[in-house]
RNA sequence: CGGGGAGUGGCGCAGCCUGGUUAGCGCGCCUGCUUUGGGAGCAGGAAGUCGUCGGUUCGAAUCCGAUCUCCCCGACCA
């Protein structure tokens, strides 16, 4: 679309500047404001009714798995944290600390949690006791707070809301399982519901989680041609049961280390909705998460609240007795004009537009967000009609990502056409990578691309061929990108 | 954390260099009338003490210092 037909004139095109445009859409659809404290915000209503979309779907399928809600202490002692070295130092730079409580000194500091390995771990090892009290498998919907040095909203702010699974069992194998399903349950979850396609795969050492032996992520590409990591799931193996002394008798009465996983998705995934999804119009929604599924603007001429209002009212009703979640925007200050156009900025999957015609006619025109087409529905079929459109609504978003995604992969064989991509359009690069942690930080100094996931293997891919940058021969087939 | 830019009614900005009466403009907001099928028109009106603290000066949005916050680039970052 050419900027001069877009209808909607009030924010910065997506194409003009990917950054400003972000920003200001968070802001002029409502998801969220700044706080006066560095790298803290607001989520607003409108965004956090996305966030409450997010958790009750990924909610459902977390229980549907066998997992049970709790929750932890928002404080952990700092002796707990020091239990695990790795932990510590991958967490110690951003980490809050309370160290008065009222007008006295604490004795131990304690860390506001930047996630809740040790907290849990100490928890555990009070609750686990008998081969017969595994697996423990436990989420909890909490905030986070990380002193981060750069924040954007939803991408990275001092404080963010997530999910954090921690499961604990008898066997190694038990665990991996574990850690693999979880990956596979986000990806579905990520795909189904956000319309985001994703790749997963394993981290490197070097993007590992502090205190893993493991970690695996889901990275989707946003449409800046930047990678963001969506989720990760991670293999703890017995690094937190050992300090914790997180012990079980087995049934050969032998005293063993549980086996331990942890997970989680955070707020971050509001902004990767933006992101994948929005254009120079502003966002779209997937009809799933959507807070409005469809918006229903009554066309304000003459006597419309006599002639037209009662009509909508009906649709509404109607709408919200297939469970969808409807407006109207029976507002009278404001032209359906200006109201189509703040929608469409809002991402609103579906608008009903319904006038003194259409009730003639016995139909509404309906205006789908993300292709901007229009269609005449009749009143009899739009029950049948409107959850059908609403569903191809989000298999289409998610088809032009997967475009985009597939587009925007590389398969490349040198290292120069490596960096010219990465200097271009950028997107994911596909390339055998030796291993060398060396080679891994060669690349990211001099593009600034790292690895996002090791791929699993693919039975139609080369298995062998020579490291991007040293030549060597490898079987590792990586995907680097420029992350968020 | 380093380099750069910026904070002026709700939003976007001008004024600052070369201090000087009531700090402007567009959008938005309020009231009224006319309107309403892709961001309506006219008339009237309200709202800012210039991020914050301190300094220079007879006088500071304007000059100086500190500090907070935001943006961009980099360093860092489950």
């Amino acid at each position: 679309m050419k900027k001069d037909d877009r209808f909607v004139k009030q924010i910065t095109p997506k194409s003009a500047d990917f950054s400003k445009w972000y920003l200001e859409m968070i802001r002029k659809a409502e998801l969220a404001d700044y706080a006066p404290m560095k790298g803290m915000m607001v989520i607003r209503p409108y965004g956090y009714a996305i966030w409450e979309n997010i958790q009750r779907l990924l909610d459902e399928r977390i229980k549907k798995t066998g997992h049970s809600n709790a929750y932890f202490p928002l404080f952990i002692p700092e002796s707990f944290l020091q239990k695990e070295t790795e932990h510590l130092k991958g967490f110690s730079p951003e980490v809050a600390w309370v160290t008065v409580g009222g007008s006295e000194e604490l004795e131990e500091r304690l860390a506001v949690r930047p996630t809740s390995e040790a907290i849990i771990g100490n928890m555990y090892s009070k609750w686990i006791k008998s081969w017969r009290d595994l697996p423990v498998l436990i989420n909890q919907w909490a905030n986070i707070v990380r002193w981060e040095k750069v924040t954007r909203p939803f991408l990275r702010t001092t404080e963010f809301l997530w999910q954090e699974g921690h499961t604990a069992h008898g066997t190694e194998q038990e665990a991996v399982d574990e850690t693999m399903m979880i990956l596979d349950l986000y990806k579905e979850f990520v795909e189904t519901e956000l319309a985001i396609p994703v790749v997963s795969g394993k981290k490197s050492e070097m993007e590992r989680f502090a205190g893993a032996s493991d970690t695996y992520a889901i990275e989707a590409l946003m449409s800046d041609g930047k990678a963001l990591q969506m989720g990760t799931s991670h293999f703890l193996g017995q690094h937190f049961s050992e300090v914790f002394n997180i012990r079980y008798e087995d049934k050969e009465q032998n005293l063993q280390y549980v086996w331990q996983t942890s997970w989680g998705v955070s707020t971050r995934l509001v902004g990767a909705l933006i992101m994948s999804h929005g254009d120079d119009s502003g966002l779209r929604l997937p009809p799933n998460v959507a807070p409005i599924q469809v918006i229903i603007v009554p066309i304000s001429i003459g006597n419309w609240k006599e002639d037209v209002l009662p009509a909508a009212k009906d649709i509404e009703r109607e709408l919200l007795q297939l469970g969808l979640r409807v407006k109207i925007d029976d507002r009278e200050e404001f032209t359906p004009g200006w109201k189509f156009s703040e929608w469409e900025m809002r991402g609103v999957p579906l608008r009903i537009e319904i006038g003194p015609r259409d009730i003639k006619n016995k139909h509404v025109i309906s205006v789908r967000r993300d292709t901007l087409e229009k269609e005449q529905i009749p009143f009899s079929e739009l029950s049948e009609r409107i959850p059908l459109v609403l569903q191809d609504i989000q298999n289409s978003l998610f088809e032009s990502a997967l475009k985009f995604q597939t587009e925007n992969t590389h398969d490349v064989q040198t290292y120069d056409e490596f960096q010219k991509i990465m200097d271009s359009q950028r997107g994911f690069i596909k390339v055998f990578w030796c291993g060398e942690p060396l080679c891994e930080r060669k690349i990211k100094d001099e593009t600034m691309a790292t690895i996002r996931i090791v791929l699993p293997e693919d039975p139609h891919d080369k298995k062998e061929g020579h490291c991007i940058l040293c030549g060597k021969d490898s079987n590792k087939r990586v995907l680097f990108a420029k992350a968020y």
